[in-house]
DNA sequence: TTTATTTTGCAACAAAGTTGCATCTGTGTA
DNA sequence: TACACAGATGCAACTTTGTTGCAAAATAAA
């Protein structure tokens, strides 16, 4: 775990620093998105809010996670897969985001479908983000 | 105009105060989705900051209006079509939102395809946000 | 170990959103 | 038309969320 987080750090030309290595932690301890909230219960009072911001904004300008729109427009961060890297991203998969648990996960394997667009429209990223009970919350 | 107005408060029993009419004046003169800051600044210093708060979200409980997810998670309005009413929406189209303009429309012509998810998941409202450049400015 | 470069925490601030309450206004009724 | 009442508004105070500048601390390289 230790050693994933590190050449994550590395490779992206980034210092391994206290709060990158534990919101890194936090977003491995588990499978789904975080909110800043979130992040900033977990790590307790161990970081400046501030940090945590700059921490995100990193993490995100590097593609080591990606930000996610929710009906709510609350703010969500999680994982990237291993193809986005600095200035590009390339995570076109499906967002879920149960209504019974409240837990928002990448559905990697859902890929978003192609969209007929209106003539004179010219698309560079669609965003999908569905709704509903997650599999934990349907079974019972 | 304002009689189309004083229907759509008259529907939704709702009583035809100033702040509602020039709120629901703003989203009639153009085609688009407005934020919040928007609002605020289009009706001067008519009406105070937590009138406009609390107009939006009577419209949008009431169905007149739906709240729109985008990629850097700001919060955009948009009217209804007729068939969402109080507590239960039917806004199941596609969102644009215009890189160059900064435009945000909803094609209403343009249905959110099916997508299959995998086993256990049950969705219940699937919202499509795209991102490019729309019609206006794809021609020069 | 020393040094140069980043990163962090702090303070101060700005923007966004919420709540309680007194006052005002729109609407139905007499 | 006048009245009463529910509901809408404005204001103040507050919370939450996000930003910026700067000095101190930590990291990585020499
Ligand atoms: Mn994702
Ligand atoms: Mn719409
Ligand atoms: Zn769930
Ligand atoms: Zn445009």
């Amino acid at each position: 775990m230790q050693e994933a987080i590190q050449e994550i750090l590395k490779k992206n030309q980034l210092s391994v620093t206290g709060s990158r290595v534990k919101i890194l932690e936090l977003f491995l301890d588990q499978p789904g998105a975080l909110a800043h909230g979130d992040i900033e219960r977990k790590t307790g009072e161990k970081f400046d809010r501030v940090t945590v911001y700059r921490t995100l904004q990193v993490f995100l300008n590097k593609g080591i996670i990606h930000s996610i729109p929710t009906a709510d427009n609350s703010v969500l961060y999680a994982l990237c897969k291993d193809d986005c890297g600095e200035g590009h991203h390339h995570d076109n998969h499906v967002h879920f985001v149960c209504d019974k648990c409240g837990n928002t996960v990448c559905l990697d394997e859902v890929t978003v479908p192609a969209i007929r667009l209106p003539r004179g429209y010219k698309f560079s990223q669609v965003q999908v983000v569905i709704n509903g009970k997650c599999k934990d919350c349907t079974r019972e």
